[in-house]
DNA sequence: TTGTACGCGTTATCAC
DNA sequence: GTGATAACGCGTACAA
């Protein structure tokens, strides 16, 4: 019990008895058992974060933001990579539960009725992030999809595109996306909206090999939205070696404004995501609500913005 | 007890017993707590990672490849980035400790003495990676980033370059190939193997800004090893930016062979580092020693193979 | 200021 | 096949 004092709050042993005790602690090489600490306290001192991936630089700055967030509260970060299937989800969701974390952070929304009561009959704090719903389970720091679709089909009409396409990856907020995409689309009149699926995860040759039979298909398309950077990356390389000259007769939009998307040559027009400031909101709501206090705006939607560069 | 046969050995009780059990489970939505039994049996069922950092691509393979295999094992991996800082290292260290995960993989060997003897003290299973040295603190897998400097030096002498350069951050890593290869070169008798060292971190852009800035101090060159493909492929962007043709007036090295090496154009020339190997193997050494299992060959050189495209 | 008793939820062990 | 007991290491509550 002294040691566990003199190493909590030190100021309530005597200096002598502090001294003692570092002493003995540096001999033995004693180190606090967090597992039973957390076991006594009911508080883990640790959050978990579940993630589609790890791979491919979407998430990076959220993953990054909300580590070095916590961290300064003392915090520990827990990662799972759950993929983006809702099986492998749910039973990622119901092992973190075992381990009792002060608070879970999603990114995207629970799909699975199985895994949403999970999280609810635990009682732990709950943060959706990177989309956005008007019924999340607990909190939500995110943006809609679908208007992210809608702006971009509206930003390629205000600039004369009348034939446009989106190149995308299926999951569903791509769906999300691109549903919203071909639906302005059509209502601003646009001639055609062709929609390209790639299966692949969204990669720089995923986005070479779309465009390419983009191209082939619909030969007539002045604007395409890609929906990662990468994709518009690997559009803007193909287009380059099929020798379509970017913007003058190919306009390419991004999404995420990953670094390198400045670094093109040409820029690329993107829409920006902020990750960092997601990151951070998330793990300040799940602090204040796993320290007991009170949550003032427990549903946010940090919008997005599009950053007009030179591919368009 | 019953409840933790039932659900740990649904053989050791009567099919009986088992239904009653499930029953009351559902009905009361009980879930195992994870910190009382790992206190109970000392074993977390965890391993911990710590990266130097999540952004960027370098790491993904291997953690995206360590969590799979941990999982299959049953593990959870829980994540910590440490940043360059050797300080923040140590501290991040003691704090995972605390835990008692089963074991720690490190990303980069550990340069501290005070993490390295806490480690020790520990008694937890450690497996450095993303390095080699002969005297690990526990398990090693990884290679030699010495030897890769080298071999790219004597690739570019072997094509007939004679002016060579590159380009790099400047970690302990990086450092190590730069000095690698600067002497090597020299050994060959490169007339010039200048060193441009950038601050940032390894971004495309970091590495049309370095590519600039050598073509000014430097315009003889004919070779740049760039010591990541980001940074690769801001140089190949910059050159073509300055009408210099690759491969034919400037040959272009990357590091990593990412995904969308394969797909810049032209190709980009790189040296493979097989991450989802690496974290295979450090899972595999670690679930042994974790259980008991002896380890055969506790420090592993993966090794690194050049993959030759079209940059060179 | 320091020390004692107890309980957090689990499982190894042994008795029934 | 099932149940009783104890112990893992910590911190709260209370006694000395």
């Amino acid at each position: 019990m002294t040691v566990s004092r003199a190493l909590n709050a030190p100021g309530k042993v005597t200096p002598e008895t502090l001294a003692r005790v570092r002493t003995a602690v540096d001999a033995l090489g004693y180190v606090p058992n967090a597992m039973a600490s957390g076991l006594r306290m009911a508080r883990a001192r640790m959050v978990a974060a579940l993630l589609p991936t790890l791979v491919g630089p979407v998430f990076q700055e959220l993953v990054e933001s909300l580590a070095e967030s916590l961290k300064r509260s003392g915090y520990q970060l827990m990662i799972g990579q759950a993929g983006y299937d809702a099986a492998q989800e749910e039973e990622l969701i119901k092992t973190i539960i075992q381990r009792r974390p002060d608070g879970i952070v999603l990114v995207g929304l629970v799909s699975s009725p199985g895994a949403r009561n999970a999280l609810l009959a635990s009682r732990i704090p709950v943060v959706e992030t990177w989309d956005f719903t008007d019924h999340p389970i607990d909190m939500l720091v995110g943006f809609s999809h679908g208007a992210i679709g809608a702006s971009v089909a509206q930003f390629l009409h205000d600039r004369g595109h009348r034939h446009v396409a989106i190149i995308t990856a299926n999951d569903a907020r791509a769906q999300a996306r691109t549903a919203a995409f071909m639906e302005r689309s059509k209502a601003l009149g646009a001639q055609s909206a062709q929609c390209f699926l790639t299966t692949a995860p969204s990669t720089v040759g995923a986005g070479r090999k779309g465009l390419a039979t983009l191209l082939q298909t619909a030969p007539e398309i002045t604007g395409v939205f890609c929906s990662s950077d990468s994709l518009a990356l690997g559009a803007l390389i193909e287009a380059q070696h099929q020798g379509r000259r970017v913007p003058q007769q190919l306009a390419i939009v991004g999404l995420g404004d990953q670094s390198f998307a400045q670094d093109a040559q040409p820029a690329l027009t993107t829409v920006r995501l902020d990750g960092t400031r997601i990151g951070a909101l998330a793990a300040e709501l799940m602090i204040a609500r796993a320290e007991g206090r009170p949550v003032a705006e427990p549903v946010v939607d940090v919008g997005f913005h599009m950053v007009v560069r030179d591919s368009t």
